[in-house]
RNA sequence: GCGCCUGUAGCUCAAUUAGGAUAGAGCAACGGACUUCUAAUCCGUAGGUUCCGUGUUCGAGUCACGGCAGGCGCGCCA
C-alpha cells in the first residue's frame, strides 16, 4: 500500500467485489446503487474499517441486514489485505487489517518521506485567506490572537494538501475610525503641550494613543499649523505606527501574511465607483431617499442595504464588495474570511453582493470565530477596545510565549466560545497540554541521541526491519502515525484546524504509554533498529504536526 | 419580535468523510509505578437521564419540530 488512504479504497473495492458477485448469482438485483460509509469503527475490537452496507440493502431486498452481511462475506475476496472479515450480531461487517499491511505501508513512509503521503485535496486550486485585518486604530487583543491563529494554520493545512495558499490582511485604513483616532491622538497631543482640549467620550482611550502623541511631540516642526490638517496628519501617522505595531505584534506570533491589502487603495484606483456602477448598471442598486441601496433581498433573506450614504459618503459595505471583487478578478477559486462571530449577520449581504457581479457565492467561505474569555485566578478579565481596558496579543505573547498561545487557541472548534487559562497556559508542568506534546518530541530526541553514542546511525535504520513490530502498541502506534494523513486531510476538506491539535494530543498519549511499558534501545539490534524507525516517523509525523501548529518541536526540555 | 451559534462527567472539551455498535479524553479526587532510552511520564479506581419534550428509523449526542438557558447579531457604524 502506498499510502493509508489506500488501504479503504482497497476495502472498499472488496466491498464492491462482492456486491458484483451477489449481483451475478441473483442475490441482489442488477440495478442497485450504493455509496456506502467505510468507517473507522469507535471500538477496537470492531476491526480497522467497518461497513453499514448490510443495513442499507436491507429494506432493498427485503432480507435482514445480518443475512446480507454474511452473504456477502461469503462471496468476498479480502485475503490479501485482511486476516479476517467478521459479521456483526447487528448486521455489521467489520474489516481487520493485516498488522502487516500497516507495517509496510509505514516502512513505504519511511522510504519515501512524508511529504509522499499527504493527500492531494487541493489540486492546485488558489485559495486567498483573509484573516486578522483588525482597524489599524488599536493594537491587537486576544480574539484577533485566536482569529491569526486559526487562519494562519488553516493556511499550513491547506498548503501541505495541495492548494496555493495566499494570507492577505485587508486594511481598513479609511474612513470614520481612523479619524477619530486623529482627534484621539490630536487631544492627547494638545495636553502634552498643556494647551488642552475636551477628550470626548467616543475618542480611543488606550494608553498607546499617547505613547505616540509623545512619539509626535518629539517631532513638533512636522505637525501642520491649522487644527484640521493637524488631525488629519495625525490620522495618517497614528494609524501607520498601529500598524507597525499590529506587524511586529503578528510577526512574535509567527504569523506572517503575504499581502497586506489597503482599503484606500481600493478608492484611489477606482475599484469602488466601478463596483458601484457595475451594480447600478445591472439595476442592482436603486435610489431611495438620497442614498443608494444594494437590493440584498433578491439574493438572500436578508433586506437591502446602503452602499453609498446621502451625505455622498460610501458605507464599508461598498468598498468590501469592491474588495471581494478584486479578490476574485485576482484568479482565487476558494475565498477564506475569517471573522470575528458578531460579524455574522453580514454574511448574507456579502454572499449577496457576490452572486449580484456574477460570481459564485459558493466560492466564499466564512469562518466564525468566537470570542476568547480569558482566565485568571480562575476569574474572566474583561475587554473593551474603547475604554482600554483590553488584554492586548503582546500581553498574552509576553505572559505565556507563542507555543502555549498557539496551541491553547487551537484547542477548540472555531466557533465554539474559548477560555483561555492564563495560569494553565504559564504552567511549565503535566496539566499544560502544550507541553504533553512537546515532551513526546523531547524524549523521541533522547533516545535518539542515546542511540548514536551506542553506533546507530540513520542510515542504518533502513535495513530495519518493520516485521519485527509485533506488540500490540506498536502496531497502535503505527496505525496512528498513519492516521496523521486522514486526520490532516479531513482538517482540509472541512476548514477545522483544531484537528491537528487534537490529533496529536490523542498520538503522543499512545506513545507515553508504550514508552513507559517498551525499552527501545535493548540487546536485540533487530528489534532495536525496527523500534527506531517507528520512533523516526513518529517524530518526524509530530514535527510535522507541530509545524503545521507553527508550534516548536524541541530537542531537550 | 426575527436570525445565527452554543448546551455532553464537578471543571474544560471530544465524538472522524453530516445518523452507527457499550458516548470518550484532560484537569480536579482517590490508590499505585523512577537502580532503566527524560516521572513535564505511566498504570488503576470513581465519575452520565448528552438541557427538556415530541417525532423521523433497523439505529439519534448527531436529523426535524416545539420549548428552556447562555452568547452574538438585526445602523445611511466599521
Amino acid at each position: 500500500m502506498e499510502n493509508p488512504r489506500m488501504v479503504r479504497q482497497q476495502v472498499r473495492k472488496i466491498i464492491r467485489v462482492a456486491c458484483d458477485r451477489c449481483k451475478g448469482s441473483g442475490f441482489l438485483p442488477g440495478e442497485i446503487e450504493l455509496n456506502p460509509i467505510i468507517e473507522i469503527p469507535r471500538e477496537e475490537e470492531h476491526g480497522d474499517y467497518s461497513t453499514n452496507i448490510a443495513f442499507l440493502l436491507a429494506p432493498k431486498v427485503r432480507k435482514s441486514p445480518q443475512e446480507i452481511a454474511k452473504v456477502l462475506v461469503e462471496n468476498m475476496d479480502f485475503a490479501e489485505i485482511c486476516e479476517k472479515v467478521e459479521v456483526a450480531a447487528r448486521g455489521f461487517m467489520n474489516f481487520y487489517v493485516k498488522d502487516a499491511v500497516w507495517r509496510d505501508t509505514l516502512k513505504r513512509m519511511s522510504d519515501k518521506g512524508l511529504d509522499s503521503m499527504f493527500p492531494n485535496v487541493g489540486e492546485g486550486k488558489r485559495v486567498l485567506i483573509e484573516f486578522v485585518s483588525s482597524n489599524p486604530t488599536g493594537p491587537l487583543h486576544i480574539g484577533h490572537g485566536r482569529g491569526a491563529a486559526v487562519g494562519d494554520v488553516l493556511a499550513n493545512v491547506l498548503m501541505k494538501t495541495g492548494y496555493t495558499v495566499v494570507k492577505e490582511y485587508y486594511v481598513n485604513d479609511a474612513g470614520k475610525q481612523i479619524e477619530t483616532l486623529g482627534q484621539s491622538t490630536y487631544a492627547r497631543w494638545r495636553e502634552l503641550e498643556g494647551d488642552p482640549i475636551p477628550f470626548e467620550e467616543h475618542f480611543y482611550q488606550g494608553d498607546y494613543v499617547k505613547d505616540i502623541a509623545a512619539l509626535l511631540a518629539e517631532r513638533k516642526s512636522s505637525i501642520p499649523p491649522l487644527r484640521d490638517e493637524a488631525v488629519r496628519f495625525m490620522a495618517k501617522f497614528a494609524s501607520d505606527e498601529v500598524m507597525h505595531g499590529i506587524e511586529r505584534d503578528l510577526a512574535d506570533f509567527g504569523v506572517i501574511f503575504d499581502n497586506y491589502y489597503r482599503e484606500t487603495k481600493l478608492y484611489e484606483n477606482g475599484d469602488v465607483d466601478e463596483t458601484l456602477k457595475v451594480l447600478q448598471g445591472k439595476d442592482y442598486a436603486y435610489e431611495k431617499d438620497g442614498a443608494l441601496w444594494f437590493r440584498t433581498g433578491l439574493f438572500e433573506r436578508d433586506e437591502d442595504r446602503v452602499l453609498v450614504k446621502s451625505d455622498g459618503e460610501k458605507t464599508y459595505f461598498a468598498s468590501d464588495i469592491a474588495y471581494h471583487k478584486n479578490k476574485l478578478e485576482r484568479d482565487f477559486d476558494i475565498l477564506i474570511d475569517i471573522w470575528g462571530s458578531d460579524h455574522h449577520g453580514y454574511i448574507p449581504r456579502l454572499r449577496a453582493s457576490i452572486e449580484a457581479l456574477g460570481k459564485n457565492k459558493e466560492s466564499l467561505k466564512v469562518l466564525l470565530i468566537q470570542f476568547v474569555t480569558l482566565l485568571k485566578d480562575g476569574k474572566p478579565v474583561g475587554m473593551s477596545t474603547r475604554s482600554g481596558q483590553f488584554t492586548t496579543l503582546k500581553e498574552v505573547l509576553d505572559e505565556v510565549g507563542k507555543n502555549a498561545a498557539r496551541f491553547f487557541f487551537l484547542m477548540r472548534k472555531s466557533d465554539a466560545h474559548l477560555e483561555f487559562d492564563l495560569d494553565l497556559a504559564k504552567k511549565t508542568s503535566n496539566e499544560n497540554p502544550v507541553y504533553y506534546v512537546q515532551y513526546a518530541h523531547a524524549r523521541i530526541e533522547s533516545i535518539f541521541r542515546v542511540a548514536k553514542d551506542e553506533g546507530v546511525s540513520a542510515a542504518s535504520l533502513r535495513d530495519a526491519d518493520v516485521g519485527l513490530l509485533t506488540l500490540k502498541d506498536e502496531t497502535m502506534l503505527i496505525k496512528g502515525i498513519l492516521n496523521f494523513f486522514n486526520v490532516v486531510e479531513g482538517s482540509a476538506r472541512s476548514f477545522e484546524p483544531h484537528r491537528i491539535t487534537f490529533y496529536l494530543l490523542d498520538l503522543v498519549g499512545k506513545f507515553h504509554s508504550y514508552y513507559n511499558k517498551t525499552r527501545v534501545i535493548g540487546d536485540d539490534r533487530g528489534v532495536t533498529l525496527a523500534r527506531l524507525l517507528l520512533l523516526d516517523m513518529l517524530r518526524q509525523v509530530i514535527q510535522s504536526g507541530l509545524s503545521i501548529l507553527g508550534v516548536s518541536a524541541p530537542e531537550r526540555m
